[in-house]
DNA sequence: ATAGGGTTAG
């Protein structure tokens, strides 16, 4: 810009070139970008289809979308191909995809030439609107034109399905990749980015990664923050630092930031809350993204205080919270049960920030009120709430029944939940067992009954640990690990110990599952869930001041809390259980969550 | 002058 002021002092003439390399140095600086558009229309350069174009192009980038389209709409006979294609991104860019393909079609019907540029933009305009049948549909079009093999339409292609092809989609992806003779570094990241968005296939993202670089590709800064978002949720720590350790020796130029911010997720959803602090600490620069996964990292390790201390830090430094930042900070209130912080909060961030809660802000309300006892008034807030309230918050509320014992709440809570979401085994499962709880037999039976008649299976429980490098998986009742026997002598011993010191098997936990379990049942099937288990292979396995992290897929359960109280203490170690919700740190016999979950 | 991949949230 400054440049530009000297060559008009100068004397120098500006024409349409000057200014598209113009606007294009002013990206993401609104006020520039403006007077520029000032400046274009009193000297006449409104009259180049480039300068327009570049217009659309970047006050899209810059969020403007209004100002895109009302350029591009001013440009009458002036549009041209780029003009579409410019403002089909434009309308991607802003998840306005209907009418990106509605352009497309214009743009079409008016005999417009369709390239490269225009067909994989239509292909992101079906990605934002998940629309996994159009898609597929235009996939067909391109193989038929001959269009797949081309490197931005190819990653397209592949970020299309692995976001909208559900349980298939990494498979179609994978497909695709073949078909692309030499995948270049965006096709391999945009693979990478694929199998971590897909929880269960972390590994593969991890596994594709290095064969990545097997094939010659130095990895960039986006590989990087692709893979290390694949092992937060691989819960293998050791992964995690080695990916660490190659991103530190590999200079990755630019973006650091996004990289760190990446590695402070994975730090503490690998349980190593120190670690996470630590990378976020040795940023030179932070973002908001920096603060709200650190916030959350606090929050999920139940440190309401250190998670407080790090808004306001964020505040100092004058960057503005956004939605995300108040579901960390709500969050955090709900696993320490600060009610009228969290009301605060709330407060603040409609009047002071002016963000409009979303359903996952009155979720957590929801959770917060009726965890801390205060159903009535979780229920006031389900029912005042300005959206239709998801399965996310009735069960919270149902979950909170179940912690205070209150039946008739409960009861429409999981009605709701089952209407919703008709194949989920919660609902069933907390109800049976409230019922049995309050001695309610024939209640029990029938929700038992009912589950079995629509074949409503309870997820099995399942536990992962890592020990030497290794991840070992342990399911419930399952006896397919390799050590499974020396697991159990040795859980049985630690129970024999563990009995002598107080600890008293809690048989209400023992869902049941298929018809009634004599007494010896119950009590084996509660030593078998998966956390006790994999605790136990992790105390056996390692010494002492090495680490025990589990993470389990659903909830831990009350017995299992409990019961990991004492084996901490019996054995003296420190045993990290990450369950669905949050960490719980036991130490000493006591649970760093203060029995509040 | 226009096109592909990325970080936080439940």
């Amino acid at each position: 810009m400054n440049l530009f002021k000297r060559m008009r002092e100068l004397g120098f003439e500006v024409d349409g070139f000057t200014l598209s390399g113009l606007i294009a140095a002013s990206c993401d600086c609104i006020d520039l970008i403006k007077q520029l558009h000032c400046f274009s229309v009193s000297g006449g350069f409104d009259s180049y289809s480039s300068v327009n174009n570049a217009f659309v192009s970047y006050y899209s980038k810059s969020g403007l979308l209004k100002d895109a389209v009302s350029v591009f709409y001013g440009m009458d006979e002036l549009r041209d191909e780029v003009s579409w294609n410019s403002m089909i991104v434009a309308y991607g860019q802003h998840k306005e995809g209907a009418k990106a393909l509605a352009l497309y079609k214009e743009m079409s019907f008016k005999g417009f030439k369709i390239d490269m540029y225009t067909l994989s933009s239509v292909l992101n305009a079906f990605t934002s609107l998940d629309h996994l049948l159009g898609g597929r549909q235009f996939h067909g079009k391109l193989i038929k034109g001959g269009f797949h093999r081309n490197s931005h339409v190819g990653s397209g292609l592949i970020d299309f399905y692995s976001k909208c092809g559900g349980r298939e989609g990494m498979s179609d992806a994978e497909k695709v990749f073949r078909e692309i003779l030499s995948p270049d570094l965006v096709i391999w990241n945009t693979m990478i980015s694929g199998y971590s968005l897909n929880e269960e296939l972390s590994e593969e993202a991890v596994k594709s990664f290095r064969q990545m670089q097997r094939v010659g590709h130095r990895p960039d800064d986006c590989s990087f923050v692709c893979v290390i978002s694949a092992c937060s949720s691989l819960s293998s720590p050791s992964q995690g630092k080695q990916i660490h350790g190659l991103a530190i020796k590999s200079h990755i130029p630019w973006n650091r930031i996004s990289v760190n911010n990446s590695l402070i997720s994975m730090y503490y959803e690998n349980g190593n809350l120190q670690d996470a602090r630590q990378v976020f600490d040795l940023m030179q620069e932070r973002n908001v993204v920096s603060f709200n996964s650190m916030i959350k990292g606090y929050a999920q390790h139940g440190d309401g205080t250190e998670a407080f201390l790090l808004y306001q830090r964020m505040l100092d430094s004058g960057i503005a919270p956004n939605n995300v930042t108040f579901v960390a900070i709500l969050s955090a209130c709900v696993h320490c049960g600060k009610v009228s912080e969290g009301e605060r909060y709330f407060n603040t961030m409609k009047e002071t920030f002016k963000i409009e809660p979303e359903a996952e802000h009155y979720s957590c309300m929801i959770d917060l009120l009726g965890r801390a006892g205060k159903l009535e008034e979780a229920e006031r807030f389900i029912d005042a709430m300005p959206y239709k309230p998801g399965p996310v918050a009735w069960a919270a509320l149902l979950g909170a029944c179940r912690k205070h014992k209150s039946l008739a709440l409960a009861e429409r809570a999981a009605k709701e939940l089952m209407v919703m979401q008709p194949l989920a085994a919660t609902p069933y499962v907390m109800l049976a067992n409230m019922y049995a709880d309050a001695g309610q037999w024939e209640e029990m039976a029938s929700v038992r009954r009912s589950m079995r008649g629509k074949r409503i299976r309870k997820k099995p429980g399942c536990s992962w640990i890592e020990v030497k490098k290794e991840r070992h998986v342990f399911v419930a009742e399952d006896w397919s690990h390799p050590m499974i026997r020396q697991v159990n002598e040795y859980l049985e011993e630690m129970m024999k110990r563990m009995k002598e010191v107080g600890y008293v098997m809690d048989k209400k936990w023992a869902m049941v599952k298929e018809d009634d379990a004599g007494e010896g049942e119950e009590e084996m099937r509660l030593t078998h869930h998966s956390e006790k288990l994999a605790v136990a292979f992790g105390l056996m396995s390692t010494r002492d001041g090495e680490e025990i992290v589990v993470k389990k897929n659903l909830r831990i359960c009350g017995d299992c809390h409990n019961a990991i109280k004492f084996m901490s203490k019996v054995a003296g170690r420190e045993i990290i259980v990450r369950d669905n919700l949050r960490f719980h740190c036991f130490k000493d016999g006591k649970c760093s969550c203060g029995d509040y979950w």
